[in-house]
RNA sequence: GCAGGUGUUGUGUAGCCUGGUAGCACAAAGGCCUUCCAAGCCUUUAGCCCGGGUUCAAAUCCCGGCACCUGCACCA
């Protein structure tokens, strides 16, 4: 197929365009119009659907904002800072805290006082010893401001974190019983410094992001990798495989079952959607490319005229996250698992309050704090008292059946607004025969189930037509009907955005209540009963194939 | 963020250098015609990215901003 502007289709037929285009737009923010919303919104069905019909998995819908300690917690905070400076003669930019954390000295992450240090210390630059120019902020997360005197809020950059920290409500609600998965859908917002290329870039995006949790004793999802169908593999050795996510679980290119579970259900669903699986493939991140919380991941990247763009992160998170909650929250967000009964000893430290007031009774407050606070000396009374002697140190016994984990995690995130870029690149083509643009994306999330039109607008023809569309409707099809120009100019709209079926209305259908039915690929037409249209959407009568 | 280029009806563009009524094609709307794949004819709608400056007069020249493209940097 020919190329095709994509953008020039997406803004002149309403899939998506520039936001706020009237006061000029604002770069890396763009907007789903008529058509896009459709589309996006049935990708999101089928992936729901395939994801949830697993059982396992249920559904999180939680905020946009959120809480500073969280992405204290998971690390995005110190990540998300960057403070830079700039060389005024050769241009070479450095971490103004790491250039001061270099000689030694603890860098306190605030402009000015990195500015002043840096004069302060007269530092040049290391590479040519030029002067240093003005410390510079980039905040690649939007903040929220809450008020006089409150902490601000920040907009989240991906959605997992309100899954982990929500973890315990998922793990009651599927009765502590790993694995489960949560998923999300919903928009992240990271503040890019150069947003570029319509929807490959933006400053807030939609994502569809699955947190799966494992016991690390048994790290394996309840079903097997997908078996039949094959895609490239290219290891962060450079090695291409053309296999299937089973092969490559069992011949230990991918580590994790679980993992290779994930990629064979990415692939079902990219086949479903249309994305061309020979234009596809999952590429193992190199070790330096790995984010800061994973140990391995996989991305699924499809081939567009911008080059191979990444639409899918399959990340194993270890227990980075619940970790760095438990530790930030002081909360349990701990799993169990059952071990066999067993009799411990535990030891137990108690405080002898009575030998205390017994022997200093007016000092027994200070002692009592002094031990609270795990020291082990303390001045008093004139004398330096060995405070181990006030603490009864003993043995008690208990039956443990059980014990805590930090669960696994293995994260499947999927960029809807790229995977929606690839699909049309590789869906929008050029006629062979007249030079035409269609769309032949998938009949499942084709933005209208049909189009019903008058072969022409008189003769009662258009009365008929508009009683089908309404009747469709009743029916709860998405449909479209339009009058407006000769047939053969709105067969060509619909196939422009990837409409399937356009039904016609003819003299005929007056005569003998047919209609005809034409699919969007071959342009071939059927003759059928007007009750019999609702029979034929979503199918290909002309392969007895679906669509 | 830096450097260079660009910004004209819904879309694609001409006009800009050399200041003086903003033109074309497609799309869209109305009409005539038309019995199945963007036919034809008539009519209509609709635009100089935003702000400032120079000038009698700015789409055009100058300044600032915004946006887009390319390269570099960034992409946790």
């Amino acid at each position: 197929m020919k190329k095709v502007d994509q953008e020039e289709v997406a803004r002149r037929r309403g899939i998506y365009f520039q936001s706020f285009g009237i006061y000029g737009g604002i770069s890396g923010l763009f907007d789903y119009g008529p058509l896009g919303s459709r589309i996006k919104d049935r990708i999101v069905r089928i992936w729901k659907e395939m994801m949830l019909s697993e059982g396992n998995i249920a559904e999180f819908d939680g905020t946009a904002v959120t809480h500073q300690e969280v992405l204290k917690a998971s690390g995005h905070y110190d990540r998300f800072f960057d403070y830079s400076v700039e060389c005024t003669e050769c241009g070479n930019r450095y971490r103004a805290d790491d250039l001061i954390q270099k000689r030694g000295i603890e860098a306190i992450v605030d402009r000015e006082w990195l500015q002043n240090k840096i004069l302060e210390l007269n530092m040049k630059c290391e590479k040519c010893g030029g002067k240093l120019g003005d410390v510079k902020i980039q905040k690649l997360m939007f903040q929220v401001e809450q008020g006089e005197g409150q902490e601000p809020l920040f907009l989240r950059p991906e959605t997992a974190q309100g899954m982990f920290v929500n973890f315990k409500e998922y793990y009651r609600f599927f009765r502590e019983k790993l694995p489960f998965a949560i998923i999300t859908v919903g928009r992240g917002y990271r503040n890019e410094i150069s947003p570029r290329r319509a929807l490959y870039r933006l400053r807030e995006f939609n994502m569809m992001e699955c947190e799966s949790f494992f016991d690390p004793q048994n790290e394996m999802w309840i079903h097997d990798p997908e078996e039949n169908l094959k895609v490239t593999f290219l290891t962060n050795e450079g090695k291409e495989i053309h296999a299937t996510p089973r092969d490559v679980y069992e011949n230990g290119v991918v580590k994790s079952q679980p993992m290779a579970y994930f990629m064979g259900l990415a692939i079902r669903f990219y086949s479903r959607i249309g994305i061309d699986l020979n234009r596809f493939r999952f590429r193992q991140h190199k070790k330096e490319e790995l984010s800061h919380y994973s140990s391995e991941t996989w991305d699924a990247e499809a081939l567009t005229d911008l080059g191979w763009i990444e639409i899918t992160g399959i990340a194993h998170r270890g227990i980075f996250d619940l970790t760095n909650h438990i530790k930030a929250s002081g909360k349990d967000l701990y799993a169990q698992r059952v071990v066999q009964r067993k009799e411990m000893l535990n030891k137990v430290r108690e405080v002898d309050y009575d030998k205390i007031k017994a022997d200093f009774p007016e000092l027994s407050p200070k002692i009592i704090a002094a031990i609270k606070d795990g020291k082990s000396k303390l001045e008093a009374g004139g004398r330096t008292l060995d405070l181990a002697d006030y603490i009864i140190e003993r043995e008690e016994k208990v039956t443990v059946d059980r014990e805590n984990f930090v669960p696994i995690v293995i994260e499947p995130a999927f960029g809807l607004d790229r995977i929606i870029y690839a699909i049309l690149d590789h869906n929008l083509g050029l006629r062979d025969e007249s030079g035409y643009v269609f769309l032949k994306i998938p009949y499942e999330i084709s933005p209208y189930d049909a189009a019903v039109l008058p072969l022409m607008a008189r003769d009662g023809l258009d009365q008929k037509a508009n009683e089908i569309y309404e009747e469709l409707l009743r029916q709860k099809f998405t449909v479209i009907y339009d009058d407006s120009g000769s047939i053969g100019k709105r067969y060509s709209r619909y196939d422009e955005v990837g409409i399937v079926y356009c039904i016609t209305v003819d003299y005929e259908t007056l005569k003998d209540d047919t209609v005809t039915i034409r699919h969007r690929d071959t342009r071939e037409q059927l003759r059928i009963k007007v009750n019999e249209i609702p029979k034929y959407l979503g199918l290909n009568p002309w392969n007895g194939k679906k669509n």
